[in-house]
DNA sequence: TATTGTTATACTCTATAACTATA
DNA sequence: TATAGTTATAGAGTATAACAATA
């Protein structure tokens, strides 16, 4: 007896099968709401981390979203050319830029992440409030650990 | 009182936050896996997806992946160009390939899930493995109603 | 006619190396 | 000299439309 679940219940997966079966399943519910709301998956993220706080440097956006500045630097370019963000020079610092959402992008932003939030709980509608609170506290003690 | 975490915990995340976090970390282990033995993320889930089975025809890799059948062709035309993956004709459906690891690709998927599996657990290490069961059994739940 | 897979094409994403401008 | 960000370049990933070959 090497797992908890009951007879009739689905085959138990492993911790780490099961988060790496999670995390393809979260990235594919980003994709198909990213896809419906005409933007790539890349540039959804890059809105929903603008979200929070009112503009982050590149240096800063390229560490959240682990990417080599210029990998960054096109993407921006590109969310831009959209018109989802705008570039803001600093004026303390003359070399840097802050990266904001515009009205548009903000809109966007909102209606992706609420999207994507309402279809990640429907998942678990079935599921015992306590079960679902439990989850998500285990992985934040997780995450809490890679900050 | 809206959540379960005790004073000093971490500040709860909320489910769909949670998995949203955790699927981005997962995310990264699989990038840096991957970078460490010079594949691509998306060529080292394609060896994975190849390891269960012998040869897998275009069609329902194309299923397995999540990608369009162009996509597919070029992701395994990369493949094969690196050694890992081959093509082998169906003789009974001539239109028909099944898609297999080589040895080197084999032996790479092999290594590759090895690291992804123990990262993942190392980072559970410090969790009551009561709670690691737990969570593993709640997300193959969830995973269930998707298949 | 339907299905399996590829080709043609156009973008997007990403990294490394070299660069500009400011600190 | 160090830091913030960009440009140049090359390759990988992805999708849509059109196609070839077989069923």
């Amino acid at each position: 007896m090497e797992s908890a679940t009951d007879a009739g219940a689905p085959p138990g997966l492993g911790f780490a099968a099961a988060l790496v079966r999670m995390s393809h399943l979260v990235q594919h519910v980003f994709a198909d709401v990213s896809r419906e709301r005409d933007v790539t998956p890349q540039q959804a993220q890059l809105l929903c981390v603008l979200t929070s706080g009112d503009g982050v440097g590149m240096t800063d956006l390229s560490r959240l979203l682990h990417l080599e500045k210029p990998s960054l630097t096109g993407l921006v370019d590109r969310a831009e050319r959209r018109g989802l963000v705008r570039r803001v020079r600093d004026d303390a610092d003359r070399r840097a830029c802050r990266v904001e959402l515009t009205p548009e992008g903000e809109e966007l932003a909102v209606r992706v992440h609420g999207e994507i939030v309402s279809r990640l709980e429907a998942l678990a509608a079935d599921l015992p409030g306590e079960d679902r609170l439990r989850v998500a506290d285990t992985l934040t003690i997780l995450l809490a650990q890679t900050r």
